[in-house]
RNA sequence: GGGCGGUUAGCUCAGCUGGUCAGAGCGCGCGCCUUACAAGCGCGAGGUCCCCGGUUCGAGCCCGGGACCGCCCACCA
């Protein structure tokens, strides 16, 4: 063990590089597609964008989805965890578009294939990015099965799923409104659109003498083809059947009655524009109306707009309103809600397109049963109410996407009227394919059987499907988990994952969201450079928490300590042992230690299970430091030094499950450690957890040293408050009987045992009885009693609040015996305890 | 407009079914280079548990009302 003798502190830039290397080479993270997916367990991570780079919320999701692949690899299980990476349409299009627009070149100079051809590079050349960064977390992905959403085999699975549905009528086109990304120029899902408050002018517009309508939108008047009124707007009864002209235009607008309207906004006379507005076009549907389109998809005015045509909507609405004169009554400023693209920060113009769209409503009912029958599990709970919600209030999905880089849509057409969908191009000539690609969650939204090779019947679907567990952040359980779930039960026909674990987010240290734009982000790649991945997954891990929090570098720093801690525990283990040492325990402390184990593993056992990776985290913190190191290591050094047989062996197995339990957590750290234990043991990572032994918990021990602790905690605390240094060792006299810890008390609070039992003290209580301490050098006894004198005062005031308690009759009476009773002890020992002083 | 979550030490957060629950880490103060670790160790000071009512022998913990913060959903011109 020379090397622990030289290497004084633990320098994860130096360890961890070699030790992913090691797990790399081993092949670890490549299970073979053996047996069921009951025994194995497996994990399919949400895939990053392509060109991605690690972001915290990577970050915090790659730790704890390794922590449970490590963990269950470590109970024997195949366990896989499913990597690859997503071509996210948008994204990924809008960075070659941009990159293309630097060299002055535009997509369509190029032409659709070339682009793909440039994207497709694109891909290649930054592709890499993210799977080092994991590698670099340790997360161990199966990196040797990597996929691609759009990889060979992965788009034969969109088309056929997009075939059969189409096949089944459950994907159709239609003229619909939809969201419309002007910058994109694309539809945009429901889902993919933002609300943003915002003040605009509310303007009133004079339609006839009888008919004033409010609208912050005055451009879209150019579109209307009706004036709405409530049935039982009395003012307006007889109005409706009749027409009003609309201005600028000229044209005939029908007054109808519908229940959308409100008849205490405004003058409660509504412009119905079917063509730019979501809730118009139903009013529309509803009553037949004429549809007219003014803006165009390239956010102009349409040659429907007249005179505005060409102009922006913003120039038109100035424009309108200048040349509607005095028929505009009214201004006024007015807040509401204005949608915005959340991929281009554009506003969303709604208007009606002819698009693909995917009806919900039979995909959605069996993925809300397998919730709500508790098949598939939410954590927490109160995600699942809204993921119900959301299902229950489903709308179609509009799935088509005006973009190039993409799955395209497998329909062709020919002529006026021929359609065709399949997997293969028709035969025969003169056919078109559908311009239009899929929606990246189209895709996505089967990641967890397409990458498993569905839908062919592979080993690898019949090993590692359904998943044992989806863990992601809340902001795409409608966007993705619903959308997995659907499909798993209607493809492969089961639940595509039996947990979903919604972690929390974590926000900016002042609380705003983490973002490149708001110059908020935080690299967690500059964290592993800084503190190394173990502190980087551990502090992740601390933080966490079932709802958003803030980041805290603390939490890093803390398990940079801990890793530090774990070094320098096994130095002083490692260099003091002999391998061959073998032993039972034979004293409190060996027991107590075991004991304390024992409960460090079923409670981190207990953490996995319900998902608390920060307890988790914490706990084994807690458990290194607050016993491992601060006490156990302390008393038993001496007898490391001595060589005793027990001691080493007892050491060596706590050390031993140590790393163990802590693996999962910090696994770099562990694994550098366990290669220097004695033995040939191989890789920690591929090595089983430490069977749990009840047989271990020892209470009498647990009892013992709590007391022997809790005593040298009080003799320290006189130490300092009788400025005493801790050269100085105290000359004391236990007054009471306790052979068994007396030794260890002595050697942990530096004080000597004196038989001198005539001598006065000064009297510390204790767990194990008053503790004298006789007059020695360098103790300042008046500063001692004045002390003494405090703790006097702080006992008479807690027994007279015992007393108080107990001397209530209704307390008495009504509460439960067993609170009574330690009532009473307390005052006893409280008692006792200041007439010891 | 609905719904959900939060408000506990200077900071970031724990506190299970109401009865040693007032805690941890960091920060702060004091003291220590004690042969694993000074990025360490020991000791210590910090809190009207957001406010107001209520239930109870007893309330951070339960109920009602309020204030502030955050998130999600939503078709009100």
């Amino acid at each position: 063990m020379t090397d622990l003798n030289t290497r004084t502190r633990y320098d994860p830039s130096e360890a961890e590089p070699r030790i992913a290397q090691r797990w790399l080479d081993s092949g670890i993270n490549h299970p073979n597609p053996e047996g069921d997916a009951g025994e194995n367990f497996s994990i399919a991570v949400p895939p990053p964008n392509v060109t991605g780079a690690l972001h915290m919320g990577h970050a915090l999701n790659g730790s704890i989805q390794d922590a449970l692949i490590r963990w269950h690899r470590m109970h024997g299980r195949r366990a896989k965890w499913v990597f690859g990476t997503d071509h996210a349409g948008i994204a990924t299009q809008k960075q070659v578009e941009a990159k293309l627009a630097r060299q002055g070149v535009t997509k369509e100079q190029l032409g659709r294939e070339r682009f793909v051809e440039e994207v497709w590079d694109w891909t290649r050349e930054h592709g890499g990015i993210i799977q080092s960064q994991f590698k670099r977390m340790g997360a161990s992905l199966d990196y040797d099965a990597e996929r691609f959403t759009l990889d060979d085999g992965y788009a034969r699975a969109v088309l056929k799923v997009f075939v059969d549905l189409y096949d089944q009528g459950l994907i159709y086109r239609d003229h619909y409104m939809v969201n419309w990304d002007p910058g994109l120029g694309t539809a945009v899902s429901d889902l993919e659109v933002e609300e943003r408050e915002e003040t605009d002018t509310l303007y009133s517009i004079r339609y006839s003498d009888d008919v004033v309508v409010a609208t912050v939108r005055p451009e879209t008047m150019l579109g209307d083809t009706a004036v709405a009124v409530h049935p039982d707007d009395e003012r307006y009864k007889h109005l409706v059947g009749t027409t009003v002209t609309l201005p600028l235009v000229g044209r005939e607008l029908p007054v109808i009655a519908d229940d959308y309207v409100r008849m205490d906004f405004g003058t409660g006379n509504l412009k119905v524009t079917p063509g730019h507005d979501p809730n118009d076009f139903e009013i529309g549907r509803r009553h037949g109306l004429e549809t007219v389109g003014v803006i165009g998809e390239d956010g102009r005015m349409t040659a429907e707009a007249g005179d505005f045509a060409g102009m922006t909507a913003l120039e038109a609405r100035e424009a309108v309103v200048a040349a509607l004169g005095d028929a505009v009554v009214a201004t006024e400023p007015y807040t509401h809600n204005v949608p915005y693209s959340q991929r281009s920060g554009e506003r969303i113009e709604p208007l009606i397109s002819l698009q693909w769209f995917m009806a919900m409503d039979e995909l959605a009912r069996p993925a809300i049963d397998v919730v709500e029958r508790g098949e598939v599990k939410i954590h927490p709970p109160s995600q699942s109410r809204r993921y119900v919600e959301w299902l229950e209030g489903i709308r179609p999905w509009c799935i088509s996407r005006q973009l190039w880089w993409g799955h395209q849509i497998p329909v062709w057409y020919r002529g006026e009227d021929e359609r065709y969908c399949g997997l293969e191009p028709p035969e025969g000539d003169g056919w078109t394919r559908d311009p239009d690609v899929l929606d990246t969650w189209f895709s996505s939204a089967l990641w967890p059987f397409a990458t498993l090779g569905w839908p062919e019947d592979t080993p690898e679907v019949r090993a590692f499907y359904p998943t044992d567990v989806l863990s992601t952040a809340r902001d795409i359980l409608f966007l993705w988990v619903a959308r997995m779930v659907m499909m798993g039960l209607r493809f492969p026909g089961a639940i595509p994952f039996e947990h979903v674990y919604v972690h929390s987010v974590i926000q900016a240290p002042d609380g705003r969201r983490m973002s490149k734009s708001l110059g908020t982000g935080i690299d967690p790649v500059e964290l592993i450079d800084e503190f190394g991945a173990d502190a980087t997954r551990f502090g992740l891990l601390a933080m966490s928490s079932t709802q958003d929090v803030r980041f805290s570098k603390e939490k890093i720093e803390q398990g940079a300590k801990l890793a530090n801690k774990l070094f320098q525990a096994s130095r002083l283990i490692l260099t003091n042992v002999d391998p061959a040492a073998d032993a039972p325990p034979s004293r409190a402390e060996d027991r107590w230690i075991l004991s304390r184990l024992e409960r460090a593993k079923a409670d981190a056992a207990e953490r996995i299970d319900v998902f608390d990776f920060s307890k988790l985290a914490l706990g084994l913190y807690d458990f290194v430091f607050g016993e491992l190191c601060d006490w156990y290591l302390e008393m038993v050094k001496p007898r490391l030094y001595d060589g005793e047989p027990a001691a080493q062996a007892t050491a060596l197995r706590v050390l031993e499950e140590t790393l163990a339990l802590a693996h999962p957590v910090i696994p770099f750290v562990t694994e550098e450690l366990w290669a220097m234990l004695p033995g040939e043991r191989g890789l920690l990572a591929a090595s089983r957890m430490p069977a749990r032994d009840p047989s271990r918990l020892d209470t009498a021990a647990d009892t013992t040293i709590a007391a022997a602790i809790e005593t040298v905690r009080r003799l320290r605390s006189f130490r300092d408050l009788s400025d005493t240094k801790p050269s100085v060792i105290l000359r004391a006299r236990l007054d009471a009987d306790e052979e068994q810890t007396a030794p260890l008390i002595a050697q942990l609070a530096r004080v000597e045992w004196s038989t001198d039992w005539d001598a006065e003290g000064a009297v510390v209580v204790t767990p194990v009885g008053p503790v004298a301490i006789l007059p020695t050098d360098g103790v300042d006894f008046a500063a001692a009693a004045r002390r003494q004198a405090e703790e006097r005062k702080r006992l008479q005031q807690e027994i007279a609040r015992a007393e108080g308690k107990l001397s209530n009759e209704s307390f008495v009476a009504k509460a439960p015996e067993a609170v009574v009773a330690s009532e009473r002890e307390k005052l006893e020992r409280l008692r006792a305890e200041l007439e010891a002083l």
